[in-house]
DNA sequence: AGCACGCCGACT
DNA sequence: GTCGGCGTGCTC
């Protein structure tokens, strides 16, 4: 009678042995239910056994097995056993945790009644636009497609406007026409409607699906399943998409790879884009990771010839020039609370021209603090160690880690003032200075808050489109791939509380973001304008920004992060612990950094003392963190395996912990 | 993670 | 006398 090993959505890292006389090695990868102490689970066959690892006493029988859709194939489940292994998480959560929710219930699976519904409806009318490439695009695609039969990482470089998607395009094309199916992945759910759209039209004889965490539960795994059984051959999605099965999969696209969303910051916090990586190596195929402004990990790969560069240098529509750009001081320039003179005087240009402008300020909310002028005191939040955010449309403080909201106090809690001030600007505050400049203009704010529903989202993009829009208002929503063919001029405020930033990443984050919403003015035919606001003019980063010279910020952050011992010349993994009392988070702690320092590691490993996390207290929750650090991985990896054990070893009741490999936080 | 079991304080 | 707190241990 065989004996099958179970993965399970327990955090246990072991596999859990079960009798299924009707199992056999076509079975492997199925879903099976389970009685599991009192319960019945799901959980994925990861192997047929031939005894069993437990007191065979101890076996009992599954309750199901369910062939009702594909079962994972060898090469799913080998990527999901490296990711459990590469960021030291539980096999099993793992796995469970890589299906769509729908196939985790403890119900098998009934495909919904109303079929084909998620298909874009194909219009036969339309041909296939004939695409329309440069030389540089033509260099690049052809340098891709010159190896298509082994893993290969490309780096596709273009500035912004450069024309990166129409590669993409021609790629997927010459893909799909040698019979393989194509992955891409892009950084945000507000991307795919339009890109998808965009794909659409050029691949209309193509099923083309997106696969992100705002679908239904019945549609992800529709979606899921056409792209397992191979119906699907473009799958356009978020980080989740990743591990989404593709029997024919050819080619793997990583849009925005710089993005910091690309790695999920609770649970098995992986990064899709290093994912990606590894399960094109593991499936032989090429990868493009494509950025106006690549993460300095990919850009020093790419230097040391580990990965193949393309470069695009060159707007793609002809006649298109990268905007001009301009540095604003605020330190020597008269402002109008947080607008500057010449800030105000370029947008009443642009209103008097009837052209398009764009206000970015990377802080939703009306003001990040309020204060009072007579003690001090400037509302906390009860469960974070954290200010709360003023949002005046809803007269409301919210907390922005955990949700929190109590109306805007009308006089100071503690000492009875009714002297409280707002701090600092948000969207809404600069939406209201520009509304009380330019009565006339017609205004629209952009920022999470106003844009929580795809159709907000249609509805924006329509009315900028249309130019019933003069001045938009927004933070990094707006930003990212946006194709504005009408704006002009952009102003950027509010940047320099990244260069008050004690991470090290800042620097990198601020220029690449400031590339990345300067590079939404003069996309088309129209001149570009930039203006940037600063209190910090003589930060290097300003002179790179001011050249949109990518190549040398590189270079220059690089070699400060190798002279300080940063990555990408040192790897790090971060131990974060979090508990609702603090007595026990700290004993936990130091549980686990003597059992660290009893390891004895040694010189290339550094190891560091626990520290409160920078948000102390979030939703109530205490958190602390253990940084550990080596220039070379394997040295850390195999440090991270055996403290692994002794941490589970020991797990305190009520002390919640993971091991944080790559973190892109501190 | 759930969910049992088990051992101590204030209530019908 | 028991209801219920959470501290501990197990799940094939």
């Amino acid at each position: 009678m065989p004996t099958i090993q179970v993965a399970l959505d327990v955090p246990v890292a072991r596999l859990f042995d079960y009798d299924a006389p009707q199992a056999t090695e076509q079975d492997v990868g199925c879903r099976v239910l389970v009685p599991f102490g009192t319960r019945l689970k799901t959980g994925i066959l990861w192997a047929i056994a031939t005894e069993p690892g437990c007191d065979p006493a101890q076996l009992r029988p599954i309750q199901a097995l369910w062939r009702d859709v594909p079962a994972l194939s060898a090469t799913d489940l080998a990527l999901l056993k490296f990711c459990s292994a590469y960021y030291h998480y539980p096999l099993g959560t793992t796995v469970l945790h890589a299906l769509p929710p729908g196939l985790r219930r403890t119900k098998g699976w009934t495909p919904p009644r109303r079929t084909g519904a998620s298909v874009l409806a194909q219009d036969s009318d339309n041909p296939p636009l004939p695409l329309a490439l440069n030389t540089e695009q033509l260099q690049a695609l052809r340098g891709i497609l010159q190896v298509t039969d082994r893993f290969r990482c490309h780096l596709l470089h273009g500035i912004t406007g450069s024309g990166k998607t129409a590669v993409y395009l021609a790629l997927i094309q010459a893909l799909l026409a040698q019979g393989k199916s194509v992955l891409v992945l892009v950084p945000e759910i507000n991307l795919t409607p339009q890109l998808e759209q965009h794909f659409q039209q050029h691949l209309p004889q193509t099923t083309l699906l997106s696969l992100h965490s705002g679908l239904g539960e019945k549609e992800r795994v529709t979606r899921w399943l056409a792209a397992q059984e191979g119906s699907a051959r473009v799958i356009l999605g978020t980080r989740l998409a990743v591990f989404c099965p593709m029997p024919q999969l050819g080619l793997i696209v990583v849009d925005e790879e710089h993005e910091t969303s690309y790695k999920q910051q609770e649970g098995l916090r992986y990064s899709a884009r290093d994912v990606a990586i590894m399960r094109a190596q593991q499936g032989q195929i090429p990868i493009v990771l494509g950025s106006a402004t690549p993460s300095l990990e990919t850009w020093l790969n790419a230097q040391r010839g580990r990965y193949h560069q393309h470069s695009l240098t060159q707007r793609a529509i002809a006649g298109a020039t990268l905007p001009r750009m301009r540095l604003i001081d605020t330190r020597r320039t008269a402002l109008q609370q947080s607008l500057s003179t010449p800030l105000l005087e370029a947008l009443q240009t642009q209103l008097s021209q009837g052209a398009q402008s764009l206000v970015f300020i990377n802080r939703r909310g009306y003001a990040p603090l309020l204060r009072c002028q007579q003690c001090g005191w400037s509302c906390p939040c009860t469960h974070c160690s954290t200010r709360m955010v003023v949002h005046l449309r809803t007269n409301q403080m919210r907390c922005h880690h955990c949700g929190r909201s109590r109306p805007i106090p009308v006089h100071c809690p503690d000492c009875g003032s009714v002297q409280l001030d707002t701090l600092g600007d948000g969207t809404q505050k600069v939406e209201d200075q520009l509304r009380w400049h330019f009565p006339h203009a017609r205004i629209l704010r952009l920022d999470s808050d106003t844009l929580s529903s795809p159709t907000q989202w249609r509805e924006a993009r329509a009315a900028i489109q249309q130019r019933t829009v003069d001045i938009l208002v927004g933070t990094q929503m707006l930003a990212k791939g946006h194709d504005f063919p009408h704006l002009t001029l952009v102003a950027a405020l509010g940047g320099d509380q990244a260069l008050y930033s004690t991470d090290f990443r800042a620097a990198e984050r601020l220029f690449s973001q400031l590339m990345q919403v300067a590079g939404r003015a003069g996309r088309s035919h129209l001149a570009g304008e930039v203006l940037i606001q600063t209190e910090f003019p003589e930060h290097p980063l300003f002179d790179f920004l001011m050249r949109q010279d990518y190549d040398g910020f590189a270079q220059y952050e690089l070699n400060q992060r190798r002279l300080s011992g940063f990555p990408p010349y040192m790897h790090q993994a971060i131990l974060r612990a979090h508990s609702k009392r603090p007595e026990r988070l700290e004993t936990f702690m130091a549980q686990a950094h003597a059992k660290a320092l009893a390891l004895a590691p040694k010189p290339p490993l550094t190891l560091f003392d626990p520290v409160n996390a920078l948000l102390h207290r979030r939703a109530g929750d205490y958190r602390m963190q253990l940084l550990l650090q080596s220039p070379r991985r394997q040295n850390l990896q195999e440090f991270l395996g055996l403290w692994e054990k002794t941490l589970t070893a020991s797990t305190l009741r009520s002390v919640h912990w993971v091991l944080d490999v790559d973190p892109v936080e501190l």
